[in-house]
DNA sequence: GCTAACTGATTGACAGTGTCAACCAAAATA
DNA sequence: TATTTTGGTTGACACTGTCAATCAGTTAGC
């Protein structure tokens, strides 16, 4: 374990990145959990977006995802139109208020970001996105196993 | 948002790590939770263990590590003794079985993350955690605000 | 000593996260 | 057409995280 494992540094920067978005959401009284937001994001930001699109990307469970974008669509953050390609999928998209919304959690998130990164550069940012993203797929590739 | 966002990465690296390990323990039947590993690494590695000091190392609501170390007590994994120093703490040590469980799951953590990092340099993965470090430290500042 | 404030731990309640299994309807395949 | 696959939904459940209240023991001020 020591001072500074891998483990360790990942668990602590997550929580602390979680906990500091949700405090900074919170504190703006905009009152939407952790994955209404980056669910929310996706509808915002995918082409094409649905349910199926958007666990993928966040690699969750649909189940979850249903119950998320039906929280979005309840608070009236989004709407669900018919897919012509497929009549089972409904294309999702952000309501004025889901993009207004949006727009200022981005801020915020930028904001928590900055402060979470104020004495790194550029570069040091980018290798860690890197690795991180290496990290990912490394372990990934348990999902399809030789098939 | 984009491809590698800062904020997508991390969440994305530490689910993807979550997910692994807690496979990996399923795999070797040792059911044993997230949490409840960490707690018994920090009861099986830190000089006069007590619960607050485990909730101040992971940054924990001290409730939750009640009852974590309550699920380690019955498993059996951990014992409370008497804290001499005060009589309101007790002093947390680890079973014979504790001890054991935590030989295997330490394997099996040395295990991911070495498939984690395999194509990674060891100066690569020390930057990574430096830099998770100086993040997690630049996001903690707001709990003490000034006093 | 005696009260007041503080601290370590516990409990209850609750919101949020994550996963599994069963299921339905539409689509793709054979 | 019959079978399988896929997008989505629902129920059930375990795990995670936090807040507030409480209790007992400690510390500080008087």
């Amino acid at each position: 374990m020591q001072r500074p494992s891998l483990s360790h540094a990942l668990q602590q920067v997550a929580h602390a990145y979680r906990g500091h978005m949700s405090q900074t959401i919170r504190e703006a009284d905009l009152p939407l959990p952790g994955t209404q937001v980056r669910a929310l994001k996706a509808v915002c930001y995918m082409e094409g977006c649905t349910a199926q699109r958007i666990a993928q990307r966040m690699r969750r469970d649909k189940a979850q995802i249903t119950r998320v974008l039906n929280d979005l669509l309840e608070s009236g953050l989004i709407l669900k139109a018919c897919n012509p390609a497929d009549k089972r999928s409904q294309l999702l998209h952000p309501t004025p208020a889901g993009e207004a919304m949006m727009q200022r959690i981005q801020t915020l998130e930028q904001q928590t970001l900055a402060r979470m990164t104020r004495d790194l550069t550029q570069e040091e940012v980018e290798h860690f996105i890197r690795i991180a993203w290496h990290m990912t797929q490394n372990l990934e590739g348990d999902l399809p196993p030789d098939n």
